[in-house]
DNA sequence: AATAAAACTGATTCATCAGTCAGCTTAACT
DNA sequence: AGTTAAGCTGACTGATGAATCAGTTTTATT
């Protein structure tokens, strides 16, 4: 690996698990094997280190979404949601730095002020809510989904899976403890009430 | 207002909005109008500091739930738990500072190793899923409230409310836009559906 | 082999910040 | 009025951290 996808790795982890201010770019540099001076050979900034993590991070989530949606298919709408949950749940434990980051206040704080910065996180925001969003309105078209706004709907349902992972985050509770109940509240939330499966 | 609750309040503002490693004692003491000094003389350390705005929060947030549940009485454990979800949303804009603290990421770094903090967040969040957990088995036992686990199914709407906010509060998605759609799916997850109204 | 460009680094700079301390001011009590 | 303690402060310290720069090493090209 060249010294500079190192570096973004490295600083992934660390911003992630520790913190953007919390972190030093020596000890980025120390534990990615280089000087310090050497990754402003690289980045021109902290804070352009910090959006080339981000947009990693961001092509990282949508190229294993559309992977995922690649190669799987599924039988209704609202299997399609069910499967998307779980997918969501199963990235954030397998590659939990990204959501630790965008956990973090951080990247919005920079949002604030730097174009860049909202941009990738709209990027990332609305790859999820999309998603929901389309397995919504499938599941209205073949009637496993009942009658509600998809959109909104969508963005209810994010805010709750993501919720759960923030707890788990946090050390609060874990995610996996709540699979099940987090299913069935999302199950009874969406399908249609009329036609019992 | 005595200085020490004047910078109290300060603090817990700034730790709030900018974050805790982002404020610096000499800020704290520009916008509290004391010498840096008088901080150290009133608190042991920034974490003690920290501790003491966080404890604050505490009282806060359970004197405030205290408070509505004592003056409040609910016909159904339906509509007590929509009624607990409206007044946390309600609580979060009002007392945005409070919550704003609580979705940072440091209050949960330092309870890691801090005893006392680590019981001042547990002592929050178990306020919150007491509370729903309660309008759930009441709901339960007046047949307004389906056939659920009530612990686990509590702990899901309060990552769904608090994901919410965590929207609102990183500027992601207006809370107020979803309220409605909110307590639609919170109904549609909890309401028994052998029953209806 | 010579040359140029790219990659890399040690040493340094300048700013910031948590925390200290010696001494000053105010309030309370006798 | 005198005494004491609590409240408060300006000036300082030592550490840390982002960023720079002059110079060295490596790589690619001719």
């Amino acid at each position: 690996m060249s010294r500079k996808k190192e570096i973004l790795k490295t600083a992934t982890l660390l911003f992630a698990t520790n913190g953007f201010n919390e972190t030093s770019m020596a000890e980025v540099a120390k534990a990615s094997g280089v000087a310090t001076a050497t990754i402003f050979y690289h980045f021109n900034s902290k804070d352009d280190l910090f959006l080339s993590v981000l947009s990693n991070v961001k092509d990282g989530i949508l190229e294993e979404f559309s992977q995922y949606f690649g190669e799987k298919t599924f039988e209704s709408g609202l299997e399609m949601l069910e499967g998307s949950v779980s997918f969501y749940l199963y990235l954030a434990g397998s590659r939990s730095e990204w959501f630790l980051l965008l956990h973090r206040y951080y990247p919005y704080k920079l949002a604030e002020e730097n174009e860049t910065c909202r941009r990738h996180l709209e990027d990332i925001y609305n790859c999820f809510v999309d998603i929901f969003e389309k397995a919504l309105v499938q599941g209205q078209a073949d009637g496993s989904i009942g009658s509600l706004p998809p959109r909104k709907t969508a963005l209810v349902i994010l805010s709750t899976v993501d919720g759960i992972v923030r707890f788990k985050n946090c050390n609060l509770y874990d995610a996996g403890a709540l699979y099940n109940e987090l299913i069935a509240c999302i199950r009874k939330m969406a399908a249609n009430q009329n036609q019992k499966q």
